[in-house]
DNA sequence: GCCGTTTTCGGCCCGACTGTTTTCAGTCG
């Protein structure tokens, strides 16, 4: 952050979204350290939100100046201005000032389980701890205990949430990994008689890309029986916290699961409130604070603190005047004010897929063969697939060249009278070509007209500069012979970051010459993302959800492409593969 | 520091659990 200048000139570093939302974050600690009130929550309300953007704000900046990013919600002047002054000279110095006031490495310590500002600002002025070494040696030498607020049973917890952090290094978790862990839970929950009914809910039901924990929700007359069974389930690694309406306990897969207890009454309002998002509930709050009645896990209370709705989510949001907003949808990104005017999407539904564009076999990095990933994809619910194996430069995938695809192609044919006799499925012949480094792809003209779906991809050379990689992805959208653009922007959740591409262009040239972007299901993938997947909306842009399975089991990815599509307001309408056969081959270039 | 069906000033969601207290502060979601 300290390379500002160089003989004078300024050198524009382009700080990523994450880095800038680290900052608000940092400031958000140190301003509830101040003992302010207020302050923390505008500026952590800003980092999170700035940290989910997918287009950068360096790039908001320069389109629209400082008033664009006024407009952003939670931003007003005077973080604007701080935002300004990061993207200009990469430093800051209003938290230059404050991290000289208080030099730790605030954001590991205050990700340590248990450790918030206050504490680190005790431990810091009297104790000279700035890390999380220097905190651990204090423990060990039993320096902690002696401070007020702390005690040995203190020190105990920080020492187990510090040796946590070492080993999870404070990553979050893929839903579509992890979600089977949860909904398993979730079915020995609701077969306790003591249980009444049990949901998910949380981030998970919200369907976000990944998550940092789970939620549990369920409504009993006994909650110590529940909550005993909660606590000594098999995969338990650790407790937090048991109580009769609260408990927190850590799995061995590292996840942190909470189970909350309602009386059947308030279950409504409790999934309701436990689903979040945070910042969606405190609007609906508002709401409520305006038309006179009070919102909490409990239910909507009049003046007279009479519950007036809260069995269902449905009485809630009604009561407020609203129709059922999805859960997908509950992210303050404009979900309350769309149904205040009734203007929701009408979200595609996760039956609605006929047909899945992108599938991979045994003839290059798949599992399974042509004709066993057809009757999986069958078993599925789809109509239509495509085969679409890697070509021949992707050699890490054994790509095929001319003549294998030649073969291959005789294969499906094969396959499909088989299958078509049957009443069931259509192969459709496909590749997924890859496209090189200037943009040219690796498969000629004459080869790649005979296929029924040709889909473009990246596989290389992901740090091109902007301009480069939006040329190569553009050159690639010209050919009339392809079809879809699978993965637009590379990224992998928490390994790979997305091309640095300009996105508007992609969204002008997709509609101009009718290439269809890709929603790739894989759930380290899901790319398109939500936010682009709404731009790309936005602008006419046409969509289809692949799974890009590899296995016979991977077919069901495609939920979680539908709920990042859903997440991105797509409608039925917008996704092309939701289309009957006929119809879908008549939509293509 | 942000924001507007109460507003350009004066509000800002709210309850559960823990540990160290002897009535509550800090943390979490």
């Amino acid at each position: 952050m300290n390379r500002r200048s160089y003989r004078g000139k300024c050198i524009k570093l382009n700080l990523k979204n994450f880095e800038i939302a680290r900052v608000l974050h940092e400031i958000a600690i140190y301003e509830e350290m101040k003992g302010e009130m207020f302050k923390p929550r505008a500026y952590e309300k800003a980092a999170l939100y700035i940290g989910s953007l997918a287009e950068d704000v360096g790039t908001i900046y320069k389109k629209g100046g400082i008033k664009a990013l006024m407009q952003l919600p939670g931003i007003g002047r005077n973080i604007a201005e701080k935002l300004v002054e990061l993207i200009q000279t990469d430093g800051l110095a209003y938290y230059e000032q404050l991290k000289r006031e208080i030099p730790v490495d605030l954001t590991t310590l205050s990700s340590i389980e248990g450790m918030g500002p206050k504490k680190v600002k005790l431990l810091y002025e009297k104790l000279g701890i700035t890390n999380i070494e220097e905190l651990e040696k204090a423990i060990r030498e039993k320096r902690v205990r002696a401070l007020r607020g702390f005690g040995e049973s203190s020190e105990q917890k920080i020492l187990k949430g510090i040796e946590f952090f070492k080993k999870s290094h404070g990553g979050r978790f893929i839903l579509g990994f992890i979600l089977n862990t949860f909904e398993d839970i979730l079915q020995r929950l609701k077969k306790l008689d003591s249980v009444k009914n049990a949901k998910l809910a949380g981030s998970a039901r919200r369907m976000k890309e990944s998550i940092g924990d789970a939620d549990f929700l369920a409504s009993s007359d006994k909650p110590q029986k529940v909550m005993d069974f909660f606590t000594s389930m098999p995969e338990v690694a650790y407790i937090h916290t048991k109580g009769r309406t609260k408990s927190t306990v850590r799995l061995k897969s590292g996840i942190n699961c909470d189970l909350r207890i309602v009386p059947e009454e308030s279950f409504g309002a409790a999934l309701q409130y436990f689903t979040g998002s945070k910042q969606h509930n405190v609007l609906l709050r508002t709401i409520a604070l305006h038309k006179g009645y009070k919102l909490n896990e409990y239910g909507l209370y009049d003046k007279r603190n009479r519950q007036i709705a809260g069995k269902t989510e449905e009485s809630i949001y009604s009561k407020l005047g609203l129709p059922f907003i999805t859960p997908e949808l509950r992210e303050d990104k404009g979900e309350i004010e769309a149904a205040r005017y009734g203007r929701l999407p009408k979200l595609i539904g996760y039956d609605d897929l006929k047909g899945d564009l992108q599938i991979h076999t045994n003839w290059t990095d798949g599992n399974y063969t042509i004709i066993e990933m057809t009757e999986a994809a069958s078993k599925a619910g789809l109509e239509y697939i495509a085969i679409t194996d890697h070509s021949r430069t992707l050699e890490i995938a054994h790509g095929l060249n001319e003549r294998k695809l030649k073969q291959q192609e005789k294969e499906i044919k094969r396959v499909n009278n088989t299958t078509k006799q049957n009443g069931r499925i259509t192969i459709l012949t496909g590749v997924e070509v890859n496209i090189l480094k200037d943009g040219s792809l690796d498969l000629e003209n004459n080869v790649l007209m005979e296929f029924d779906i040709v889909g473009a991809a990246v596989h290389s050379h992901f740090s091109l500069s902007k301009e480069e990689q939006t040329k190569r992805l553009v050159s690639a959208m010209y050919n009339p012979n392809v079809d879809i653009l699978f993965h637009p922007t590379c990224r992998v959740i928490q390994k790979r970051h997305p091309l640095d591409i300009d996105f508007d262009k992609i969204l002008d040239v997709s509609k101009e010459t009718n290439t269809i972007l890709e929603v790739d299901s894989s759930p380290e993938r899901l790319d398109l993302q939500d936010e682009y997947i709404q731009r790309a909306i936005e602008n006419k842009c046409k969509i289809v959800i692949d799974s890009d399975a590899h296995d016979k089991s991977h077919f069901h990815f495609l939920k979680f492409g539908i709920s990042q599509a859903r997440r991105g307001w797509a409608e039925k309408k917008d996704v092309v593969n939701t289309l009957p056969l006929e119809k879908f081959l008549k939509s293509l270039k």
